[in-house]
DNA sequence: TGATCGTTTGTAATCGATTACAGAAAACGA
DNA sequence: TCGTTTTCTGTAATCGATTACAAACGATCA
């Protein structure tokens, strides 16, 4: 009340109490008696204490943080997944530390850890380097991580993601129902699980509809981006055969792609159907708009905070390595249509 | 050496000096002779020391993190400039705290200092209540607060922009250049400095170069969104008499608008050209790909994250409360042609 | 030579919480 | 009533750095 912000020892005068009464009465409330505890809340509220997080956290060895690693910053489909977690965060006050993943080399992901500035950590890009992930796996800190989105298979972190099988599958079930039979994809970054998985959708539904699987009809993007969809289209442009209809393994290819084409007198839905994957904000008002595989960015988000919060207080059987499927659900829209 | 992670005293050991020698040494260098220091250094290498923050920041009273306050997080306008924001970070070794403004209320925005979560906030959001900024004006910390994007006309905070004037400048002269003289614009957001800027913009450049200015071809779009712009769309269908060029306060809704306006059978160039703001990501692959006003994202994220971190280490006259307005520039498409 | 000054170093206090340990008080059982 | 256990509280050590203060040292100059 003095000019200087109050400190535990304050309060524990006001009180009339020890300073580690306040501070179990505060952390620990059920270790002090009922009229201590008012005794002390009412001197927190008359002082108006705020616990000093850096002296607590050294104490602790801890940060009440959580880290979360992004591919890329600039990327938008990330911000929505980023929104999912802090709305977890705010609510037990945990802050929210995002990187870059380009930023980080050799051993520095572990630093975070050892430098305590993050209790953990939520991984958002499977193309983290194999030998800094053996190296977090092998240290104390080796649970304290957890993927969203993207994973890696040959790991055993818990992780959050999408049905990407699933969703491919539907995508093509889709096109099917509208009588295409010769259907064709677009796949993202080669090593990408994402784009495996989306891959091995698109082949096993097609197998279990009976269709030919035309290895011409598969084109190799190579990223997810629109670049990758207008180069895709100039490979499209050039066959000399062609599908009636195409599953993208992302929006933004499946943009690039109709943009391109469009431009060379091709028509969608007329000519082709093209559908894409993610459903990012923009693809319902793409013209023509998008039929698309929704995920669910927001849940992921939430799923990945809950469990990770959940597994630093030590809530969860410590055996398990979960990894949770979040459903995707098919949007139509106009850029598909009866052949 | 012996499992745990040394702390100062073991390097002190090592060195053969005092802790406060090797304090010095590494936060001082100048303070200590070259010979220690490099025994110190040598030490640090040897034992594979890291100075831990929470003592550190214990004792300094900061937190080696700034504090990114967006509108939404899940509006993919942001990313980029937190990448911006990012990439001076990591370079200095701050942490990127980020976080919705929808979680702040009341007095909680102070806390964040109060409690020595960040030492520094960058605030891309306008629309932060009065009386919270009042506040955080008159506390010790008010020269901790740059803008960035947006900015609240009546505080002097400094703050980083681009140049909206001249954007909604540069897009009317760009329309006039073709031929256009019936213009208009759909606005956003009501209270919002963009908004305001942007509006003043086109309407100083008509006035200069002699356009009639017919408010009924000014939309109140209320918001930047996508359905912004498609309810624009609607109001537009409506008009008995038509403009032949539209300017947009952004990108969203430029793209909401010629969407609902083709749905409607208007074609774009060619009855209308529209010109948006921003240049999203997708601009280019809209079809028609989008005539746009380019924002240096990045580069508002790099000045406000430098300007920030200049001010923190006192590097700056204590005086100012700069505005730093960053160049836009037109990027002509397909969205706009000759009448 | 001794006074003076600047440079370099060490000692120990400090930042503000948490918690191990021990002691006091209350509750309980016989 | 007197142990014994349980519940509650206080003392003081601890987390690991930074830095005020003082001392030691060497250089400089009259």
């Amino acid at each position: 009340m003095d000019g200087k912000s109050p400190k535990i020892q304050d309060v524990a005068t006001v009180a009339g109490v020890s300073t580690a009464t306040v501070s179990r009465a505060l952390s620990n409330p059920d270790l002090v008696s009922e009229k201590t505890r008012e005794l002390v809340l009412d001197a927190v509220k008359r002082t108006g204490y705020r616990v000093n997080r850096a002296a607590k956290n050294l104490r602790k060895r801890q940060s009440d943080a959580i880290l979360a690693l992004l591919p890329d910053l600039g990327n938008p489909f990330f911000s929505q997944i980023l929104s999912g977690i802090e709305s977890v965060f705010t609510t037990s006050d945990l802050s929210l530390l995002v990187s870059d993943t380009k930023g980080i080399r050799e051993d520095n992901l572990l630093d975070y850890f050892m430098d305590m500035r993050a209790d953990g950590m939520i991984i958002l890009d499977g193309a983290i380097p194999r030998d800094v992930l053996t190296q977090m796996q092998n240290s104390a800190f080796g649970n304290r991580i957890i993927f969203a989105c993207e994973w890696k298979p040959e790991f055993e972190f818990p992780s959050v993601r999408s049905d990407n099988f699933g969703g491919a599958v539907q995508a093509v079930e889709h096109l099917h129902s509208l009588g295409h039979r010769k259907i064709g994809h677009i796949s993202g970054p080669r090593n990408n699980v994402l784009t495996k998985e989306r891959l091995r959708g698109v082949e096993s539904a097609m197998e279990q509809l009976d269709l030919t699987i035309n290895r011409d009809f598969f084109i190799d993007g190579g990223a997810f981006s629109l670049d990758a969809g207008a180069q895709a289209a100039r490979s499209f442009m050039e066959m000399t055969e062609r599908p009636t209809a195409i599953t993208c393994g992302s929006d933004l290819i499946a943009m690039g792609f109709i943009s391109e084409i469009s431009r060379r007198g091709l028509k969608v839905p007329d000519d082709i159907s093209v559908i894409g994957f993610d459903d990012i904000e923009i693809a319902g008002s793409f013209i023509p708009s998008l039929t698309t595989i929704r995920q669910n960015r927001t849940q992921i988000g939430v799923l990945a905070a809950s469990y990770l919060l959940d597994q630093l207080a030590n809530r969860l059987p410590p055996q398990t390595t979960p990894v949770q499927q979040v459903d995707v659900k098919l949007i139509p829209r106009q850029s598909t249509a009866p052949l």
